[in-house]
DNA sequence: TTAATTTGTTAATCTACATGAATGCATAGG
DNA sequence: CCTATGCATTCATGTAGATTAACAAATTAA
């Protein structure tokens, strides 16, 4: 067998991780500082939701990245496993305190957000998720953009907050 | 969101750039080589589907970034414009040519174009796109879970996926 | 001010996709 | 080898949210 970093053409510095298929590289609320680099084999990432329903965020095969972009410092809301026998090499997310850096990876996890709220929340808890996050938003702009943004029309966000005021 | 005295503390050599509400900072089909940071004012992001809809991205106040991230190099596929009478700092994808760097934008990119699929097309749609995109991963990976990405249930996807085969 | 245009609300109907259940196939472990 | 357990397909039914339309409220223009 070959010398593993020559095959994959590594420098030698770089720290990497050999992951089984089924194991994972990283769970849901637990503190993440790095995404990783795929070398070799393909990952997956993803979010359970409280009906226990698996909603995948993201593949990652040779040469991508996967990873759980939550802001520095805050336990991950993604599971990383091994779909196959990977190698993958960790980036650090605090290393290049630049700071057009972090604002890249801030975005990123904006992003990661609206990705995860699109796929396994429905509008109601959009909307809210929405007041809360953005609670200055609102005021600013018409409902008919807040539709928009939540994905649903404007017809529907009127009922929705039709319901909530009706609930109160 | 970040600190007030960072987002105002301006370099003298940052060239801002005013845009009155209504005006739009970027269009579709423009070749697009800058994100943009909002010190003042509020902007979306937004594009427009077939039937001539529009699906907000991003909405940007004070301290975000609000930007196109395609590929350097290639066409934005977003419109963006200002909600209120605005000024932002351009921050161009290019300088760094860091590959750390590069890979954020890279992943950014993937972000914005799933995110667009999410809210704008059809399951039918989504799956032909990733059929596109990611050729490779089909082979690689059982069917509950492209359907687990796609956002849809493994039945549905057996149906459009009989629904194609049909057609052909 | 009034008129015109845009925005928000409500309600009836429609549709894409979810849910649940039954069936046939694989693939994996004993 | 057999027999589980998981995966894919098909169908019947349910439902969140889209569509259409009509009207009220609010902005903007004149």
């Amino acid at each position: 067998m070959e010398n593993i970093n020559e095959i994959l053409s590594l420098d030698s510095e770089e720290k990497i991780k050999q992951v089984k298929k089924g194991e994972f590289l990283q769970k849901t609320g637990v503190l993440s500082t790095s995404v990783f680099l795929v070398k070799k084999g393909l990952l997956r990432s993803y979010t359970i939701d409280e009906k226990g329903k698996e909603h995948i965020f993201m593949f990652g095969s040779e040469g991508w990245i996967v990873g759980d972009n939550v802001a520095l410092g805050e336990k991950g809301e993604l599971f990383i496993d091994a779909l196959e026998d990977s190698i993958v090499v960790p980036i650090s997310k605090i290393s290049p305190p630049k700071s057009d850096f972090q604002k890249l990876h801030k975005r990123i996890s904006v992003l990661q957000k609206r990705i995860i709220m699109l796929m396994s929340a429905s509008a109601v808890d959009r909307y809210n998720h929405f007041l809360e996050t953005y609670p200055d938003i609102i005021q600013r702009v018409p409902q008919k953009m807040i539709a928009s943004y939540l994905g649903i029309t404007p017809q529907a966000l009127s009922t929705i907050r039709g319901e909530i005021a009706r609930k109160k």
